[in-house]
DNA sequence: ATACGCCCCTGGTGGC
DNA sequence: TGCCACCAGGGGCGTA
């Protein structure tokens, strides 16, 4: 599910509902996630507040009211849940009650992870701390870009996966952003010139903006707090589009079609024709 | 410092 | 129907 739309569709569900919520309970499947939990959690966050909800590349930061935030990251498969009654699900690792209702995380493979810190020094957190610039701020901008792919020889769909140089990318958008960008997928991230930089730079945020305004993607999973999907799987370009033809084609036969590679161990989607 | 393979884990799908 | 290989939106770690 969570690539930065996801994560942000999922961060705002949970704001809507849970902020100023009086954490009543937490229970814990007692199977670890891609970590173990922080010491004493469950007691740690009983009683407590919470005060507000922000994200920071795919994670999601819960403030409290004891100067402790939770930090939430979703894996490849984590859903965040309202619960009614008992529900139990096989995977439900995280459950926390609270007097605006109850919230599960649920995770099947288990890549996820639920951590404690300081809200002051949130940032500092050894897994927020080496995160590249937020894509959709105003600093965002190409020449910053461009630094950072300057020192980079690898291919750009690999290195846009980096969350070190932009935090949020993730398989989907990253080939989403290049086909709008018109950027082949292998080039040398060292090699764009400066219209490219700035094509790339507009294309990831377009299409970071696009997704969030459709609720995110949803696959196999739901998506949304409330069980309700997003839509922006029907927006797709090229992701999973393998043989069918390139959406920007005026016609049959204008281009060979969407391809796929693997590039790092992963699959890239892209139109031979138009990404150059 | 970087790049790659491998690992973590479960579930769905399609071929035989 | 069963079995199996392969694939899946994540990241970390060890090794070159």
């Amino acid at each position: 599910m969570p690539e930065l739309p996801e994560v942000e569709t999922v961060m705002r569900g949970m704001a809507a509902w849970l902020e100023g919520a009086r954490i009543t309970r937490i229970t814990l499947s007692g199977v670890p996630l891609r970590r173990p939990y922080p010491e004493r959690f469950a007691e740690r966050l009983a009683g407590r507040q919470i005060m507000g909800f922000r994200r920071r590349g795919k994670y999601i930061l819960m403030r409290l009211d004891d100067g402790m935030s939770v930090i939430w990251h979703l894996g490849m498969s984590g859903r965040v849940l309202r619960l009614e009654g008992d529900s139990l699900s096989p995977h439900l690792h995280f459950r926390l009650e609270s007097d605006k209702g109850a919230l599960g995380l649920i995770d099947p493979r288990r890549f996820g992870l639920l951590d404690l810190t300081e809200t002051a020094r949130e940032m500092d957190h050894p897994l927020l701390a080496p995160l590249g610039p937020e894509p959709l701020e105003k600093s965002f901008t190409a020449p910053a870009l461009a630094g950072a792919l300057a020192k980079r020889p690898g291919p750009l769909k690999t290195v846009l996966l980096d969350q070190r140089l932009i935090a949020g990318l993730g398989n989907i958008y990253v080939s989403e952003s290049l086909f709008r960008a018109r950027l082949h997928p292998a080039r040398a991230a060292s090699s764009l010139s400066p219209a490219e930089t700035t094509r790339l730079t507009r294309a990831i945020k377009a299409t970071l903006r696009e997704a969030i305004a459709a609720g995110g993607t949803s696959l196999r999973d739901l998506v949304h707090t409330d069980g309700t999907l997003g839509y922006f799987q029907h927006r797709f370009r090229v992701y999973g589009r393998e043989g069918r033809p390139c959406s920007a084609c005026p016609g049959p036969g204008c281009c060979p079609g969407v391809q796929r590679v693997v590039q790092a161990g992963r699959s890239t989607f892209f139109c031979p024709r138009r990404q150059r």
